[in-house]
DNA sequence: CAGTGTGAAGCGCTTCACAGCT
DNA sequence: AGCTGTGAAGCGCTTCACACTG
């Protein structure tokens, strides 16, 4: 469910990728050969990129970083502090909870679910594990609008399906299965096995 | 560098994604009908992605699932096990360890480094954490074949570089950055903040 | 001149549609 | 009849090339 227009799918990660450029770049310019050359992809493919949201650039000069870079975290939402909820309190929950990428990047963990009952209760790094019972009143409560499934494979769709109806609208998913969720629902999937079966393929013996 | 053919991109991660749909089916046929109804994927799709092996499938009855699975898991070299490196002993690289996707799939970690000393000989989930500076000699004992990099972004290109020098080829890399390796290295990239970034960009307000 | 913005060309993946096999 | 395998069409992203701007 695109915002305003709809963005090509491969675009928004790479934008994503032009912030993090301009975030770690010294100078108060940089063109889009230089943007391009950080991000390793084409300087044409920035440009287009950066057209989708409007014009940023001076013609012989490229683009102002400070002002770029608020730009982009304007059009991609990131101007804001966004609630994170996880499903999921075995190892990877709890990767993620400590993460420094998220809290440092303006996404807060705001409350841990997990459906066993000798989990619940316990606390991790900090913050109280819930029942996963619990999450439909939580959630309001908690105003997460990001929700993370690290549960096993099994339990997946069924945790998808409570999100969703919980009025959840944006899911990254860690289970490696393909969920099924209305397309109303923005869903994204990290299959960590699947990466390392694809680099797989690429070894000679 | 593609092992045979040259095999689209997009194709590597669909096989994956196929041969977990053919673990979970209880017949012994299968059409490519239902492969895509449990992949979310085209019909057609799934027979030209399955083309790129080989022909597999009998017309008017579809394919033999154990057959296809053991070729399309051979074709993936996912027939042996695998040794895997995790370079960082954070919480990432932890959780990573004990992921039970991993050894369950063929994915056997041998070696956990990390460059902070104050890690350096404790064990994590049983494993003991070498120093980084010992990764050459080690990774050839280890019979290491695929690296993990679940270091903090500064770190990453740095031991990106130590690991394809030590003659890694296989590189799965966690870290916000795009690294830099050389062509016939295979890399992949697991950013999980630019997920969250991109999910952010379809929430309402 | 250096560098952006963009129409148009290029290219590769996806989907269609159907011949052919069982 | 049912379903695969595949040439060909369709489609969308990427790259090129250049007019235009400061």
């Amino acid at each position: 469910m695109p915002k305003r227009k709809p963005i090509p799918d491969p675009t928004l990660p790479r934008i994503c990728m032009y912030v993090r450029v301009l975030e770690s770049h010294q100078e108060a310019n940089i063109s889009s050969a230089a943007i391009a050359e950080a991000a390793g992809v084409n300087a044409a493919q920035v440009r287009k990129d950066l057209s989708f949201f409007g014009q940023f650039g001076q013609p012989g000069v490229g683009y102002d970083v400070g002002e770029l870079q608020v730009a982009l975290k304007r059009m991609l939402g990131l101007d804001r502090e966004r609630n994170v909820i996880i499903v999921g309190a075995g190892a990877l929950g709890s990767a993620l909870i400590g993460y420094p990428g998220f809290e440092g990047r303006g996404f807060r963990i705001v409350g841990i679910f997990d459906s066993n009952p000798a989990k619940v209760g316990h606390r991790l790094r900090g913050y109280p594990v819930l029942p996963i019972d619990e999450l439909p009143e939580q959630l309001a409560a908690l105003s997460a609008q990001l929700g993370v499934i690290a549960v096993p494979q099994a339990a997946a769709q069924s945790v998808a399906d409570t999100l969703v109806e919980a009025g959840m609208t944006a899911i990254l998913n860690f289970a490696p299965v393909s969920l099924r969720v209305p397309d109303s629902v923005a869903l994204r999937n990290v299959d960590l096995t699947q990466h390392l079966e694809c680099l797989a393929y690429y070894l000679e013996d």
